[in-house]
DNA sequence: GTGTGGATTATCT
DNA sequence: GATAATCCACACC
C-alpha cells in the first residue's frame, strides 16, 4: 500500500550535481495532481543549469533576487519562472540549500490524463507536441508561478516517480537552447534527451 | 519544408 | 523602460 510512496524520488536523488540529476531524470515519471486527477508523463528532455559560474543560469554570479530565491532552496524544490511574458517553465532545484543549481524539464511524453492535457493544449493536433518543449509542458501540465517552492519529495500536487520496469534507452546531449548570450557556456553539452523519442523538442 | 515576427508580463535596472 | 532558459501562425519556397 505504501508501494506508491516508495517509488517517489527522494532528497538523496535531487541533492546532487545538476548534470547528474538532469541525466538521470530521463525516463522518470513526472506526476501532477490537479483537482484529484492525475496527469503524468515520462521525462524525455532536460537541461542542467550549473549555478553561480554558469552564465546561462539565472543565479549566475550569485544573483539572488525575488525571482531567483527559490533556486537557492534545497534539492527537490520547484523553481518556476515566467519566460517571454507567456510561458511558465518548470525547474527542479538540485544540490543542497544555498547552492543555486537546477534542472529545466523541457519535454515529457504524456502517459496519464491525456484527455485533460489535450484540453489544456487545444490548438495541438499531434499528441507528440503536447509537451515537446518547456512552454508547451507548462501549458499541458498547468504549471503556475504559485508552484514555486513546492517540495517534490513531500507534495501531493507534484512529484517524480521511478519506473518499475526500467526500459533501456540511449541518451544524447547537445548545447542548451535559447542561451546564445552565455558565451562559452552556450556551447557546453548540458542538454540531455532520449534518442529518437518523438516527444523531444528538436532533433526527432 | 524553412524562415520570420508577434505575443505578453513579472521581474530587474 | 528593457529584457527574457519560447511557441505559433503564416508567408514563401
Amino acid at each position: 500500500m505504501t508501494d506508491t510512496n516508495s517509488k517517489r524520488l527522494d532528497k538523496r536523488f535531487f541533492r546532487r550535481e545538476p548534470t547528474l540529476v538532469a541525466r538521470e531524470l530521463l525516463g522518470k515519471r513526472l506526476v501532477r495532481n490537479i483537482n484529484g486527477v492525475r496527469l503524468a508523463g515520462l521525462i524525455v528532455e532536460t537541461e542542467a543549469y550549473l549555478g553561480v559560474l554558469d552564465k546561462a543560469a539565472h543565479s549566475y554570479g550569485g544573483r539572488r533576487t525575488q525571482r531567483t530565491e527559490f533556486m537557492y532552496g534545497d534539492g527537490g524544490t520547484l523553481y518556476v519562472f515566467l519566460n517571454y511574458g507567456i510561458h511558465r517553465l518548470l525547474n527542479i532545484v538540485t544540490d543542497t540549500t544555498d547552492v543555486p543549481t537546477a534542472v529545466l524539464i523541457r519535454a515529457v511524453e504524456p502517459t496519464e490524463g491525456l484527455e485533460l492535457i489535450r484540453g489544456f493544449r487545444p490548438k495541438t493536433r499531434n499528441d507528440h507536441d503536447l509537451a515537446s518543449g518547456p512552454g508547451k509542458l507548462g501549458e499541458a501540465f498547468q504549471v503556475q508561478l504559485a508552484h514555486n517552492g513546492i517540495d517534490l519529495t513531500h507534495s501531493d500536487e507534484w512529484f517524480v516517480e521511478r519506473m518499475k520496469p526500467r526500459r533501456s534507452f540511449k541518451i544524447e546531449t547537445s548545447s542548451r537552447i535559447g542561451v546564445e548570450y552565455a558565451e562559452e557556456w552556450a556551447h557546453k553539452q548540458l542538454r540531455f534527451y532520449v534518442s529518437g523519442n518523438q516527444h523531444v523538442s528538436r532533433g526527432r
